[in-house]
DNA sequence: TAGCCTTATGCAACAAGTTGCATTTGATTG
DNA sequence: CAATCAAATGCAACTTGTTGCATAAGGCTA
């Protein structure tokens, strides 16, 4: 049901194709929502069959059209329901610390991989918080509240990033030390 | 597949039923990973299915029966697959941000009510860690490698959970100072 | 000039997760 | 005494997400 909403919102702050929504995800939203190209064609048709979005093809000359969708009077009336009922707390699931419950199996090599693999990408990320923020929120004191949402949103997503990056520092230094007795 | 794997994990440190483990994912395994029962039973007899798992049923008198699953050979081979291979990153989904994405429509007391439920969540999540801790973790000096591995996970979800209050408690904050001027 | 990248869309098959319903027995609670 | 809870299992239908494959045209690179 998320996904349907996330699309909600994004369409109705501007309309766009599926292109463009693949995009976002990829740049201002993607702390937020991510999606493979074949699940939001398919998902923005079936919004369209259920009424809740409607789209105009627009002809591109040595190109593909694309098709630009914004939100029905339906469409707006689901969106203000989605966000007035509450969300329903999201299954815990941590692949990860499943393989810290089969320490003794999961070879030293592997494991320092895993690891500092995770590291770089987590840093990666950070860098592109970093990159959003410079290009929404750049001077953050000047924001209206319905500016300053989002961009609490990428503090929380800074926060909780770095919160992993500092655990995995010490859970290698760990395993280092113990290595070097 | 990371159902598979957590299930070839709790079941190799102790065999057990389906309704074992479900007790296990309340208790000791709660901030690693959540399934329906439905969805353990079905997975664990695909297992079964595919040779990885093979179980004892264990008559019960005055009681249903308990099927005792544990790991084959071939069960223990995909476990140090599994392990071996780095996890592929889980794609990022914040509903909750899309929330605040639309904080125009968000209606304000539906906004309070939703971050003041999830900071109950979050805090009732920190209780039941806190008891985790207390029962498995309790002299962390004294733990070995293999059982301060775990340790660290429960730690790193204490931690995160506590971000998360944090923030939340920061957001309510400045919602409430806006409202008195 | 062959091969890849970007723009732009999509179908089909499959895997994973959710929801609803169902069964059996004993113990507890009102 | 009736209702509910806990132990213990499961099927069926549905929704959601993944993977593989396909198309079409222009631009860039070796």
């Amino acid at each position: 049901m998320s996904l349907r909403a996330v699309l909600l919102i994004t369409l109705q702050r501007e309309p766009g194709s599926g292109y463009d929504i693949l995009q976002r995800f990829k740049a201002g939203l993607a702390h937020v929502w991510q999606a493979s190209h074949q699940q939001l064609y398919r998902e923005l048709d079936r919004m369209r069959g259920d009424g809740l979005l409607a789209c105009e093809t627009m002809p591109q000359s040595e190109r593909p059209d694309r098709k630009v969708y914004h939100l029905t009077d339906a469409g707006h009336r689901a969106l203000d329901e989605w966000l007035a009922e509450p969300l329903t707390a999201s299954p815990v699931r941590q692949p990860l610390f499943a393989k810290f419950f089969a320490w003794e199996q999961w070879p030293a090599d592997a494991r320092r991989d895993e690891l500092t693999a995770l590291q770089a990408q987590l840093a990666k990320r950070l860098v592109v918080y970093a990159t959003i923020e410079k290009q929404w929120f750049a001077d953050p004191a000047s924001l209206t509240p319905a500016e300053r949402a989002p961009w609490h949103t990428l503090r929380l997503g800074k926060r909780l990033t770095k919160t992993w990056l500092g655990w995995i520092e010490e859970v290698l230094e760990e395993d280092r030390e113990r290595h070097v007795d």
